[in-house]
DNA sequence: ACAGAGCGTTCTGTGATACAAACTCGATCC
DNA sequence: GGATCGAGTTTGTATCACAGAACGCTCTGT
């Protein structure tokens, strides 16, 4: 008889990093300045969330030059993909709880 | 342009603290022993986020003694609730943008 | 050539988190 | 009258999150 919020994935349920997975799920990849921009975080605290995330083997980072600018691209891996799956299953499951005993 | 996760409450999207306030919606009120399992922490951890939570006043504590014996109930405040009924739209927000992107 | 802007990364300092171990306090057992 | 147990709290330590500052590198403008 455990809570539904057991199984949260502490990597991915903090907030910035499920938004980044979120957009990446949503647009397949950005880069560093649109998630910067979307996400409204500093550009340090992106920098060592995706750091984490690539830890993880979440997503993966490539780095290019185009325009002869540096351009930062994140993509979701197959990993990513799955455990954002797997959240979201979790969180679906939780919110049907919620909803379940909001009738007063 | 923001993303849904930007308006995600630390307070309440954090794991424990989402899942206490999950527990109390769906059950009215609990004892500390019975969040303790259901949670999966230890007694040291859950005291501390249902401090954080009744300072916030998402919650209220009540120490009773039943059987002799001393027992913690908490319950969820009128300000609980609507804070996390306003976790739960920006949850569903946000899964219903990566839903929206899930198709292969 | 030199100053400044764009794009990130790294460093630093502060508050938040997680967990275990020790501790408090009353009730119960021997 | 201690030993002990149950229910939490406090304390100690290590890690995490975040903002802001400093840095490195390249391109652009004058």
């Amino acid at each position: 008889m455990t809570h539904p919020s057991s199984a949260l994935d502490d990597t991915i349920h903090q907030r910035v990093r499920l938004g980044i997975l979120a957009v990446l799920s949503e647009s397949r990849r950005a880069d560093f300045a649109y998630l910067q921009e979307v996400l409204e975080v500093t550009a340090g605290n992106l920098s060592q969330h995706l750091a984490i995330l690539e830890d993880a083997g979440h997503i993966q980072i490539a780095k290019a030059f185009e325009d002869k600018r540096p351009r930062t691209w994140v993509a979701v891996t197959r990993k990513g993909r799955t455990a954002l799956a797997a959240e979201v299953a979790t969180m679906r499951a939780l919110l049907d709880g919620i909803g379940s005993g909001q009738r007063p």
